[in-house]
Order: C-alpha cells, then sequence, then structure tokens
RNA sequence: GGAGGAGUGGCCGAGUGGUCGAAGGCGCUCGCCUGCUAAGCGAGUGUGCGGGCUAAAACCCGCACCGCGGGUUCGAAUCCCGCCUCCUCCGCCA
C-alpha cells in the first residue's frame, strides 16, 4: 500500500510513476476520496466532541437533581446521535472505497530500475558459468524424466490433472535432495532462520503481502473456508510479524521455509504446457527479509547472492536480470531474476525473483519497528526471493547433467543427500 | 463434535453505565542520590487519524481505539447480539 499522505502531497508525481507499469492508475479518485474522507471526519468529529461535552453534563444535571434541565439537554443530544449515525455511515463507506482503491496501487518502481514496457527491456546485469558444449543434441528434461523413469505426467492426470507431476525414484529422492540443501545452505551458511509454516493462509495474509485482492484468480480457495492454499512461502514468512512493533534490536529478521507453492496459473493457458516448468503445485525454498529501511537495498544484494550460490553450487549457469517498470511485479519495487540455462530448451527460464519491497507490504501487515533512538514507530521494508525453486532446479540438473547415454550425473554437493548417488541411469 | 472459561497499554493486572486512555505494579527513559553495582527518591513513558503551527519536526487541539463487528443508551472497557482467538475437561483422531 502506498502513503495516502504522499498521493495526498504529491498526486502527479505518483501518477508518472505508477504510470511507468504501462498502465493508468486512478490517482485521481484516490485523492478525492481522501479529500471527502476529511471532509466528512471533521464533521463527524466536532460532532462527537459535542455530543461527549453535553452528555458529562447530563450526568452532572442528573447528580444535582436537575431532572428538567438533564431531559431537555438530552432530547437535543439524541439529535445530534442521528446525525451522526448518518455521517458515520457515508464515512465507513468512503473509508472502505478509499481503502479499496489504495490496495489495487501498485508500488512505486525505485529510481534505479529501467523503464520499459514488458521483458525485452530487461537488463541482463551478469551471466556465471559456461554453458557446457554438448556433442550431441540435449534433451528436453520431461523426455530424460521419461527415459528414467524419474516424471510421470501421464500418471499425475490420472490423480489430478494437467500440469501436475508425480516424481518417482530417483526423481523424488533428487526433490527432496535439493530441499534439504538449500535449507542447509541458507539457514548454516546465510544465516536464515528456518520456520516451516502452514501450507494454508488466510484472506488477510494474503492481503498483507498484496496477492489479494488484485490476483484472487491466481489462488486456490478452499471451498467454505476463507483460506487459500499457499502460492509461495513469502506471504506466511512476511505476514509472521503483522500487527508488530519490532525493537530495532530485532532487525534484520532473515527467514527460510519450505513449502510447496499452488498456482492456479490461470493466465497461463498454452504456456509451457510440457515439463516441469509451470505447474500448479512445486515445492520452492523461500528467502523472506525484514530489514530497516536504510539497509534494504544492500539487503537486497545480499539476498540475491544467497540466491545465486544455490546454482553455482549445483554447477548450473546463469544470468541475473534487472527486471524494468513494465516487468515489474505489482508489490515489488526493485526485482532481480535469476535465470537458469536449460541446454534441452536452448532458453534460459526463470528459477528465482529477488525482490524489494520497501514498506509496500509493511503498511498493509502493519510491521512497524521501534527506532533505537526512540520515538514513533516506522514501517520495515521486506524482501523475499526463491532460494530456489525446486522443480525448475531439477529441471536444470536434468538438462544441464544429461548424457549421451541418457543417465544424469548428480552434481558433488548433492551427493550426501542422496546416499552417495552419482548417476540416475535407464533401468533395463 | 460436546461442556466450560478467558481476551484491557511493552508485560502483569484493577476496573460492571458518566469526570476512564483507563488505578496499581513491572519494564523502559531522564534527573537526583551514590566508591562501583544494587537499592532509594522524583519526573516521564501507547497507537492511529484529523486539524493548527512549521522548511520539517518538536509542540498544541480534537477524535477514535480496552480481541473483532454490530446494537441499546443522552452517554459503553462496563449492558445485548454475532464472530474470532486462546485455555481447560470429555469424545474422536494422524
Amino acid at each position: 500500500m502506498l502513503d495516502i499522505k504522499l498521493i495526498r502531497e504529491k498526486p502527479e508525481w505518483v501518477k508518472e510513476r505508477l504510470s511507468t507499469r504501462g498502465e493508468e492508475y486512478p490517482v485521481e479518485k484516490v485523492v478525492e476520496l481522501d479529500r471527502r474522507r476529511r471532509e466528512i471526519l471533521k464533521e463527524v468529529e466536532s460532532l462527537r466532541h459535542e455530543r461527549k461535552e453535553k452528555s458529562s453534563q447530563i450526568g452532572r444535571l442528573f447528580k444535582e437533581g436537575k431532572r428538567e434541565e438533564g431531559q431537555k439537554l438530552s432530547a437535543e443530544v439524541k439529535k445530534i446521535g442521528e446525525r451522526l449515525k448518518e455521517l458515520e455511515v457515508e464515512l465507513r463507506e468512503v473509508e472502505a472505497a478509499l481503502k479499496q482503491e489504495l490496495l489495487l496501487l501498485p508500488n512505486i518502481p525505485h529510481e534505479s530500475v529501467p523503464i520499459g514496457e514488458d521483458e525485452k527491456d530487461n537488463e541482463v546485469i551478469k551471466r556465471w558459468g559456461e554453458p557446457r558444449e554438448f556433442n550431441f543434441q540435449p534433451k528436453p528434461h520431461w523426455e530424460i524424466g521419461a527415459e528414467l523413469e524419474i516424471l510421470d505426467f501421464e500418471r499425475a492426470a490420472k490423480v489430478t490433472g494437467s500440469r501436475f507431476v508425480v516424481y518417482k525414484n530417483e526423481g523424488a529422492l533428487l526433490e527432496r535432495a535439493l530441499i534439504n540443501f538449500m535449507l542447509d545452505l541458507h539457514t548454516k551458511k546465510h544465516g536464515y532462520k528456518e520456520v516451516l509454516p502452514p501450507f494454508i493462509i488466510n484472506e488477510k495474509a494474503l492481503i498483507g503481502t498484496a496477492q489479494l485482492p488484485k490476483f484472487k484468480e491466481e489462488l486456490f480457495k478452499l471451498e467454505d473456508w476463507d483460506y487459500y492454499l499457499v502460492p509461495t512461502a513469502e506471504v506466511p514468512l512476511t505476514n509472521l510479524h503483522q500487527d508488530e512493533i519490532l525493537p530495532e534490536d530485532a532487525l534484520p529478521l532473515y527467514y527460510t521455509a519450505y513449502t510447496p507453492c499452488f498456482r492456479a496459473e490461470a493466465g497461463a493457458h498454452g504456456r509451457d504446457t510440457r515439463g516441469i516448468v509451470r505447474q500448479h503445485q512445486f515445492n520452492k525454498v523461500e528467502l523472506v527479509k525484514i530489514v530497516v529501511p536504510e539497509k534494504s537495498y544492500e539487503e537486497l544484494e545480499s539476498l540475491l547472492l544467497d540466491a545465486e550460490e544455490v546454482l553455482q553450487l549445483l554447477g548450473l549457469p546463469y544470468r541475473v536480470v534487472l527486471l524494468c517498470t513494465g516487468d515489474l511485479g505489482f508489490a515489488a519495487a526493485k526485482t532481480y531474476d535469476i535465470e537458469v540455462w536449460a541446454p534441452g530448451q536452448n532458453r534460459f527460464v526463470e528459477i528465482s525473483s529477488c525482490s524489494n519491497c520497501e514498506d509496500f507490504q509493511a503498511r498493509r501487515a502493519n510491521i512497524r519497528y521501534r527506532p533505537k533512538e526512540g520515538g514513533k514507530p516506522k514501517f520495515v521494508h521486506t524482501l523475499n526471493g526463491s532460494g530456489l525453486a525446486v522443480g525448475r532446479t531439477v529441471m536444470a540438473i536434468l538438462e544441464n547433467y544429461q548424457q549421451e547415454d541418457g543417465s544424469v550425473i548428480i552434481p558433488e554437493v548433492l551427493r550426501p543427500y542422496m546416499g552417495g548417488l552419482e548417476v540416475i541411469k535407464k533401468k533395463k
């Protein structure tokens, strides 16, 4: 959520900055609702004040036995109460409308974010690793997975439907090994606290991190419940401290969590229909940071490095992309995507997205801290990043480590997590 | 699923219709005192919103907030209704 005071004071600037996202947002509407809210509020407050004074006067009059005077005044105050009731209804309506509009405004892009329309204007800022030279035609992971009997799409369709997969044999083991490897790296080396949150979350949390109200169609909702399947661990992790005032000493907070992620992929019909790149359910190890505002941009850089290190240790070539304004997510002020090389598809595939949301989510979720030097509580900055998407990591391992005979070599760092297994071979 | 109990400030806890944003205690901050520490003494110490002042603060005024949402009343932390959360007991269960 944007600061209403900022919108009030610099509506033109806000509108212009938001328009760099490639869409026009009704900032004037917000300004007008805010103006009306204050107008009504002023009247409501002065009426309440009058009522308060006169009511206590009535109390005194009755105590002094001046019943008649008291009754007279009482009738008067009753009228104020009636007028107030009308105005309060109006105030509530305006406030609800204002809140609704505010919840639909995205975050303002950071000044360092390149202006652009869509992903073609993103900037590649870093490349790591050399794509391997193949002396045979590398296969896409869905072919490798089928041949090795570790990925089974047909049977997943039987028990559920399309965009689901069953991992089998070493495939299931590989997925599990990756989760443990990533969690170990982030907790032991990078200093994140491990959390295992609920995989079902409520509406308030989803509003807090801004999946709601705008992206409802992306979520799986439980029938007869105001609960949803978690689309990313960012939601439970960031909302852990909703409505809290943290002492500054407690910051920064680093959290990591493994969760499955459930996404309806409503707007993605026909995209990435083969393989495990785009599934309704996938595993992810998430990184979340809660920090003081002054530090959030350096924290974003180190968050990115924490995610990158997973790929480096796995020996998977990747590039880092700075998203342009038009490609930026709703809550983010700045985002780096990490894209892993997928030789079987001859393209880079997003495997992590690291964002600084500044105080956008903190306002929605009401997460504040009390500055050391004292004074008013301030909003924290929140950051999140995948560290990494596990299914896509399996994809990248299968494609990058495939051999001509159809087997796949296991990256060394994973072997201790797989009982020493060095290679996944075809079953005979 | 059944029965009962509880939700008040950073924490504990009093308050059952008016002068209660809320006693008291703890904690914290500042000052005094003091070889040091502790104790003692004094003062201060919630959040949000609106308005005034301001370069911006500080500050001042007002309104709201005693789990959440409604209602009754001239007036609600206090009465009524609904909901949420937590706890205890019983039952069931991985």
